[in-house]
DNA sequence: TCATGACTTGATTGATCGTTCAAGCAAGTG
DNA sequence: CACTTGCTTGAACGATCAATCAAGTCATGA
């Protein structure tokens, strides 16, 4: 492991943690034992790493999040809340305080800088774009209407507000009414896709 | 408009604006043309500012928030998409660019001290009970079923996710599309709410 | 008239921030 | 051997941070 992976490791950690304001260089120096000069022989900025991190997140997001969450599902709608069901276990590890990282860091980051930004996009799309597959794969059961490509955002869209609102009273019980109202609304879906049929 | 006031109507808009970490008291004195002492003599310290803009957000909601966005609207469900709708006037006003200011405080405080996360939880809390209340009113309308506190959670979270991904794109449709998700949700629950009448 | 207390002034503090760089080290090349 | 190259060392820099406080201002009431 050389020093930009260390780095690099090192800061998914911290960022998701403290957020990236408020995680020093210092941190990442005592963090990974390395020397100011490698970091920046490695980084020429501190925005340098949060750029190799969201480079980072949007490249594992198969390997990392999407696979280990769907090893066992085949069902494309349960895929989907298999995925969310991921969460809710990191949202119970860290005891309600860390939510989705990508998620954070979006709301911390006021005014981005336009490469940091358009990563963050790159992450949200990728999120959703595998949703949108697993709805497409469930097209048979959905409303022929159903905007697809909304659907999947508004998936996201659960994900993130239920995060943030276990978090903000520390209680998973918030998550979990957003997925259930989620679940009515597939059921809604899928009994409306019936009765059209 | 003393000093104490002033500064909570600075910080309300500078923690909106940058952020609170990415505020400084700097920013604070700058903008209410007070000195460092003056501050100090009103807040014991850049905390209690934080304290004391989400007490005037916490207390403010009605006069500022609900009242405007619904002199016009009698209908309790109308009222709810009244409410989102002043919501994506301020993201377009903004230029996409600020969101919900409670919201983005939730995400950027990673460890708040348990009075300000408390604050955080009673703005929510004061939010969802609002529309809540609407359902109430609404609910020969809904399913008998319906979790009317879960649901009320649900459009915070709505509102929450869709502002965080319009502001990531820079492009209010991905909020519109998440309004559009939750009406189709509305129609859904109305219409399988006659189906049992 | 003067004492009191509320509030302001603004220079200053020490800590911490991101970043720099001259110097050093070790492995490889000719 | 000398020389380059890639990387590390860690003290130091200037900027900025939140916070302090002795001194000053000013309205009020005795």
């Amino acid at each position: 492991m050389n020093a930009r992976e260390k780095i690099i490791h090192a800061a998914m950690e911290l960022f998701w943690l403290k957020g990236y304001n408020s995680t020093s260089i210092a941190d990442l120096l005592s963090r990974t034992q390395l020397n100011s000069g490698s970091l920046y022989h490695a980084f020429p900025s501190k925005q340098d790493v949060l750029i190799g991190v969201l480079e980072t997140y949007r490249d594992g997001i198969e390997a990392m999040l999407l696979e280990p969450a769907w090893s066992k599902i085949d069902d494309p709608i349960e895929k989907i809340f298999a995925l969310l069901a991921a969460y809710r276990t990191m949202i119970v590890e860290s005891e309600c305080a860390y939510g989705c990282p990508i998620g954070s860091l979006a709301l911390e980051l006021h005014e981005p800088d336009p490469p940091v930004r358009a990563l963050l996009a790159q992450n949200f799309d990728k999120w959703t774009g595998a949703i949108e597959a697993c709805l497409s794969d469930a097209r048979k059961r959905l409303p022929k209407s159903t905007d697809r490509r909304a659907l999947a955002q508004f998936i996201l869209t659960t994900m993130e507000g239920g995060v943030m609102q276990a978090r903000t009273h520390r209680d998973v019980s918030y998550f979990d009414r957003g997925i259930a109202q989620l679940r009515t609304h597939f059921d809604l879906l899928q009994k409306a896709a019936k009765a059209k049929a």
